[in-house]
DNA sequence: CACTATCCGTACCGGCCAGTATTGATTCTC
DNA sequence: GAGAATCAATACTGGCCGGTACGGATAGTG
């Protein structure tokens, strides 16, 4: 009879009944945990104190609870946070250091990169939205490289530049923690590229890419 | 009866039998193509022209047919490709090119990279055998950076940001080929991206990092 | 209190898969 | 050409999943 639902210290507050809401955040909870090929309705459902009939009374099926959970993901991770900087944060230089701060320090919104990335390689409605989403950090980052001096086309390849690095180092941290070290050295590498990049300090000879 | 067994234009010579290998290569093929989820044995056999009882002759079960994939991935992916690279290649800025030179013109490669790196997030013997190939990696960079002429420590840093970035950018060139521009395009990012980590110019100031 | 909309449990179907057992067809070897 | 080793087909089990159908509980509303 299911009698978990009052006792059970699951992710429901002693058996409140659920919206669509929190079946999208589920489902990206156990997406940065374990990927989108782990997530499955019945386990999905386990996880809330719940049964299959519940999903389905929310969502006409399992693509539709993907493509809210993208969907969400997007305006989140993306859409929101690059207003904040660009409302928040005047200095475009400083503009650079929270996006990897706040990004690094967001445990599961690395994972859910990662995870909905890889899952874009093989899914084409996961392809779409990570595409989209990339072209927009992109453009954020251009905008802010723009503003430091940069010419539009040198800008937008140091920022290209700027995002493959990111996201290798999310990569890194994620699947080689030894190779990149402890976080003090990791950190000593972010700035060292960031540097290199000329985001932060001096920014001597810029400008002069073709 | 499964009479599809001499004119199926498969990957089968006509009738061959099958060995170890053919498995092996055949699944690298499906994981570089639909990734490691979408590998079944049914499906494999039916790619080979065959059925799952031959595949059980050769291996004891789908683990054990990773676990060679994943070994011969690392030998032909990672320890031959350095020791070409190391051999043949005298000037350590040379060897720094071919790397993303021909590991960016070999598809299969990339996506067999993403492809396998993914699974690692949520399959342990999957990371620990990408965390040995990154950290083989990061060591030939490294070494590369060191005979230009850089201190050890930051020899280092300079080898994880470049692998960093090269990552990023088979990450990009599959799930973003608009931002990225066309392959003209592409390349001169490379080439700027390699500048800027001091791998083919002047090298100036290096080498302060705390 | 009755009525209705909302939310959820249960039972069932078809499909795909990993793995086992066994038999059948080749090929190799002597 | 006989016998053994190698390779493959077939049939079966158990398990998990997506999706459907329908009945039961609970909460809001007059």
């Amino acid at each position: 009879m299911a009698r978990s639902n009052q006792q059970s210290p699951g992710r429901r507050s002693a058996g409140r009944r659920l919206e669509r809401r929190d079946w999208e955040r589920a489902a990206l909870a156990t997406i940065a945990e374990e990927g989108v090929a782990a997530l499955s309705i019945p386990k999905l459902a386990a996880s809330l104190g719940v049964t299959k009939g519940s999903f389905y009374w929310h969502f006409d099926s399992l693509d539709a609870l993907l493509a809210a959970v993208l969907e969400r993901w997007e305006r989140s991770y993306t859409d929101r946070r690059i207003e904040r900087f660009e409302t928040g944060i005047s200095s475009p230089a400083e503009r650079l250091k929270p996006w990897s701060a706040e990004a690094e320090a967001d445990h599961e919104a690395q994972a859910l990169y990662l995870e909905i990335s890889a899952a874009a390689a093989t899914r084409a409605d996961f392809a779409s939205t990570v595409a989209r989403v990339i072209e927009k950090r992109t453009e954020f980052l251009t905008r802010a490289y723009r503003e430091l001096g940069f010419p539009p086309r040198a800008a937008r390849r140091r920022a290209i530049i700027a995002y493959a690095g990111y996201v290798g180092m999310l990569h890194l941290a994620r699947l080689a923690p030894k190779t990149v070290g402890p976080p003090r050295e990791r950190a000593a590498t972010v700035r060292e590229a960031m540097r290199l990049l000329g985001g932060t300090t001096e920014t001597d000879s810029n400008g002069e890419a073709k």
